[in-house]
DNA sequence: ATAGGTCCTG
DNA sequence: CAGGACCTAT
């Protein structure tokens, strides 16, 4: 591709560019391949692209475009698209994209379907009592009746629905309907109390949309309020009497009727949570597991079943030892390494003739913090790392041999990480709703617009309630990436933090901070340069640059992160953008920021999956 | 109203 | 880097 091409594209972006600025300035700022390619003022630009650029996919290839006129905003646009590259099945995560809200309705249809279904069953065996005597009245088990609280007024409730769905057609046969529900109510009873079957209509939070309880609990609590505005309670005790009666006139059919419930319930329950479980996969997932769940949260419903299948195999470990964090390592290992070799072009460039450092795609720190970068491409990766390519056997290679030593150091670091999940709290976020059991570990989950269908959560069993200096670091490292990352980025990359308004208001804040000094660096060498350098086609951005030098010292103090080449560049369109601004007279305007701002936020790439898959602190 | 952003200050 | 004022978009 010709860099002049590059260059042009990079600037016809600039709506700042364009606004009024005369033709023969614009032209002035075309690049020349020869001056591009030159070492300038002791820095040099690498803006090669070769022919490997028609290999790329055509939304991909922003600056590989003949056309001069294609511009940056275009491309950011273009990489909005959710169409693109469906392969990877992943949505873009931009800050200004809404989520994608997936439609429940065939769900909740399956729900309703199932739920009529059980219901039918109840009214089949119903049915089947109506011919038995009514009889007389005792207040035997009236006691015991009571005793099982709430459930029974679900009972009640659901029977009150049985009785008015049942029509209102003949009073006699209503009366006798109803002391069949309460007949039925009372075996319900009665096997609560022995065989200890819990109702699943007795859980303590309502709102579990999408559950297999909701369409359940929607009929009881339809059926309540009819219950309340009847006349019906009176109606109890006279039901309970006769029930008894039944009951001690006829003990075989009532062991017969028990078993029959017996089995009815039993498997109603035991459907019930299963379905529940299905829909929680992760509930059993490792806390290390992000990228699983970051694939899942964006991948079609199609591309979730090897998902699936690892989190069965997360569940088997997991049952195990609760203590100790061994669960998630057959997924690390599991993970395909190769998917996102090229989110590693980033830094094996740094392998570039002018670039001093070891060819080392991350450096141990980096190692440490993330995860293996198993993520398929997410469809969100920036223009910029478009322009390089160089995803060679060389760099797979070494791809493979600093995947084997992350996936060592993520072992330690998984083994050494302290856990806070306690025993006693067993407490389990699915989406909107806080479910309590017994059995489960502590795991937090995330509730976010992608996965409201509860299908995709993270689990987390470390949580940290405050940001760290390793989050801060971490930050630092993020904003090489990501100048504006969205609070859903944040979320990911920061899940184990405990995420409240105060931490957000917090991340979000390092990063404003993070900017206000990149832009004050930006538009104090755009206006040294201005004095320096005639010419912006003179004004590069390298790493032996002091501005790069100042950038790096910020956010990378201890210089143990491999700063990606897109920053690089990044920085370089941002300094120009500063440089030409400031020599067309914009700084006169107060806010002649904001087109730059306008134009840089365009330029954030995706995080990579190893920040969003490893704690930081 | 709220979230997220800039600008200024310490 | 945090706090606060202020602005803007949803």
């Amino acid at each position: 591709m010709n860099p002049s091409v590059w260059s042009k594209s990079m600037y016809s972006s600039s709506s700042l560019f364009f606004d009024g600025y005369p033709a023969e300035h614009v032209s002035s700022f075309q690049l020349d391949p020869v001056l591009l390619n030159s070492e300038v003022s002791g820095v040099s630009v690498s803006l090669h692209k070769d022919s490997e650029d028609i290999t790329m996919p055509p939304e991909r290839a922003y600056y590989s475009s003949d056309d001069a006129g294609s511009s940056l905003i275009c491309s950011s646009q273009l990489e909005l698209n959710p169409s693109r590259d469906n392969t990877t099945g992943h949505l873009p995560t931009r800050k200004h994209s809404p989520p994608a809200s997936s439609s429940c309705g065939y769900h909740e249809w399956n729900l309703n379907s199932g739920h009529q279904a059980k219901r039918a069953r109840v009214e089949h065996i119903v049915k089947g009592m109506t011919s038995s005597p009514a009889v007389h009245c005792t207040e035997g088990m009236t006691s015991q009746h009571e005793e099982s609280g709430g459930m029974l007024e679900n009972e009640s409730i659901q029977d009150q629905e049985l009785a008015d769905r049942s029509g209102s057609g003949s009073r006699t046969a209503g009366k006798q309907l109803e002391s069949q529900h309460q007949h039925l109510r009372q075996l319900r009873t009665r096997l609560n109390h022995v065989g200890g079957v819990t109702d699943i209509a007795d859980s303590k939070y309502p709102t579990w949309s999408n559950s297999p309880e909701t369409s359940t609990r929607d009929a009881f609590k339809d059926s309540y309020s009819e219950f309340q505005s009847s006349p019906s309670r009176k109606y109890q005790g006279w039901k309970k009497v006769k029930l008894m009666n039944y009951f001690q006139s006829k003990p075989e059919r009532i062991k017969l009727m028990a078993d029959v419930l017996k089995y009815e319930l039993s498997r109603a329950v035991s459907r019930s949570v299963d379905s529940i479980f299905k829909s929680v996969p992760l509930l059993q997932a490792s806390p290390n597991d992000g990228n699983a769940e970051t694939d899942a949260s964006l991948q079609p419903p199609g591309a979730k079943d090897d998902k699936d299948k690892l989190s069965c195999c997360g569940n088997s470990e997991t049952r195990g030892v609760p203590g100790v964090q061994t669960e998630a390592l057959s997924l690390v290992v599991q993970k395909p390494r190769l998917e996102r070799a090229d989110q590693f072009v980033l830094q094996s460039r740094s392998r570039a003739p002018h670039s001093p450092e070891p060819p080392v795609p991350f450096s141990h720190d980096s190692a440490l913090r993330g995860d293996m970068p198993s993520d398929p491409y997410h469809g969100t990766e920036h223009a910029l790392r478009c322009l390089r390519h160089e995803c060679s056997e060389d760099s797979r290679a070494k791809f493979e041999t600093y995947g084997a030593h992350w996936n060592s150091v993520k072992v330690r670091s998984k083994v050494n990480s302290r856990s806070v999940r306690s025993p006693q709290t067993h407490a389990v976020l699915v989406g909107n709703m806080l479910l309590e059991s017994p059995s489960l570990p502590r795991v937090k989950m995330e509730s976010e617009g992608l996965r409201k269908n509860n299908l995709y959560i993270r689990t987390v069993s470390y949580v940290s309630e405050g940001l760290t200096t390793n989050h801060l670091k971490k930050a630092k490292h993020m904003f090489f990436y990501s100048r504006y990352p969205s609070s859903l980025v944040l979320k990911m990359c920061f899940y184990d933090v405990q995420f409240t308004r105060c931490i957000t208001s917090q991340l979000i804040k390092w990063f404003s901070n993070f900017r206000e000094f990149y832009y004050i660096q930006m538009e104090k060498f755009a206006r040294h340069a201005l004095t320096a350098v005639a010419d912006v086609r003179s004004l590069t951005v390298g790493r032996e640059s002091d501005l790069f030098r100042a950038l790096n010292m910020h956010y990378n103090k201890t210089n143990d992160f491999q700063v990606p080449d897109g920053f690089v560049e990044v920085a370089e369109i941002t300094l120009r953008e500063f440089y030409v601004a400031i020599s067309m007279g914009k700084d006169r305007d107060p806010s002649w920021k904001k087109a730059i701002y306008k134009v840089i936020c365009k330029l954030d790439s995706d995080v990579p999956a190893e920040f969003k898959s490893h704690p930081s602190g």
